[in-house]
DNA sequence: TCCAAAGAGTTGACGCGACAACTCTACGGG
DNA sequence: CCCGTAGAGTTGTCGCGTCAACTCTTTGGA
């Protein structure tokens, strides 16, 4: 990783710091997943269904809506809400004729898990990740974040199919 | 993602962001991916894998100094090897008994796609990320990937299987 | 009314990544 | 000399995530 002189190409510090953020945030991302997967049994894609379940647990979901909310591919949310099914974590319950299913709701384990998870979880992201940041520190990264965020870009092109208004 | 009140828990801002991040972060790495793998056919691992080996192409690489210069597991350096042979970006040639295969080199095309795509790699990153970047920011996320990187719990818990020295 | 298009949800295929198990070799002390 | 252990590389399995295809329903216009 230390090619470059080029215009517009990257500078071998632009690397390293592209490199250098990479892996720490593989590590990181790897630690927090393991440390999820171990303690409640749940991937960190998992909780987030959960979570978004849960804060709306009155009025079960659709399939699009969590999509939606969570800004994830329809069939992502397809694929897992079936392990997670599995598992009994959450329930689909049956309405449209052959495999139609709207109304997705947590089990009563899976309300349990998702209480228990959000409380570790956050324990563990402030312990590994924010502890570790200043408050300029967080400023910094969440400005960088809103601004990729923002980008048109970033968001439109290989995206998810939802999201589109209406 | 907006439950809280504990102890050591996450605060409702830190919770968003959290959530802001890996979200940013999510987008930046897919679209990354995807045009490396528009462009140039190749996934960021598979990148990786080149400019290591291309960077010491005279003498060929085993799997283990991959895994380690990488700091990956060596599995995954294997099966991408296998994936990357598959596609003659690789060799491997021959040399212990049954399937040990110690000197992995880059054929012809694997020099020719790693040379052009760390040129256009490098666009993309600056395109994307750098260029989105204020030098107090980048400062600002190498110091918190150093912190991270520095870290034992994250290095040594769920890490890869070398870099223990020797 | 009927047929086409849009929308919801599912499914399959495939690459990535982690983990564990397995094979084979090399080495070293009894 | 022999067995056990450490090290290298490989392989299988399984969950995640993406893309594309498919089914079924709804809708709406000719």
């Amino acid at each position: 990783m230390k090619i470059m002189s080029d215009p517009q190409a990257l500078s071998t510090s632009d690397w390293r710091f592209w490199d250098t953020w990479m892996q720490a945030q593989r590590l990181l991302m790897r630690e927090v997943d393991r440390v999820l997967q171990r303690d409640f049994g749940v991937s960190k894609a998992e909780f987030s269904v959960l979570v978004t379940l849960q804060s709306a647990s009155d009025g079960a979901r659709r399939v699009t809506e969590l999509a939606d909310a969570l800004d994830w591919d329809k069939s992502r949310v397809a694929h897992l809400l079936t392990r997670m099914e599995k598992r009994g974590l959450v329930e689909r319950s049956e309405s449209g004729a052959a495999g139609r299913r709207t109304g997705i709701a947590l089990t009563e384990t899976g309300r349990n898990v998702a209480e228990r998870a959000i409380i570790g979880h956050g324990k563990t992201i402030r312990r590994l990740a924010i502890d570790r940041l200043s408050p300029e520190q967080a400023a910094a990264i969440t400005a960088w974040s809103r601004a990729l965020l923002a980008d048109q870009t970033l968001s439109e092109s290989g995206g998810r199919s939802n999201t589109s208004a209406d």
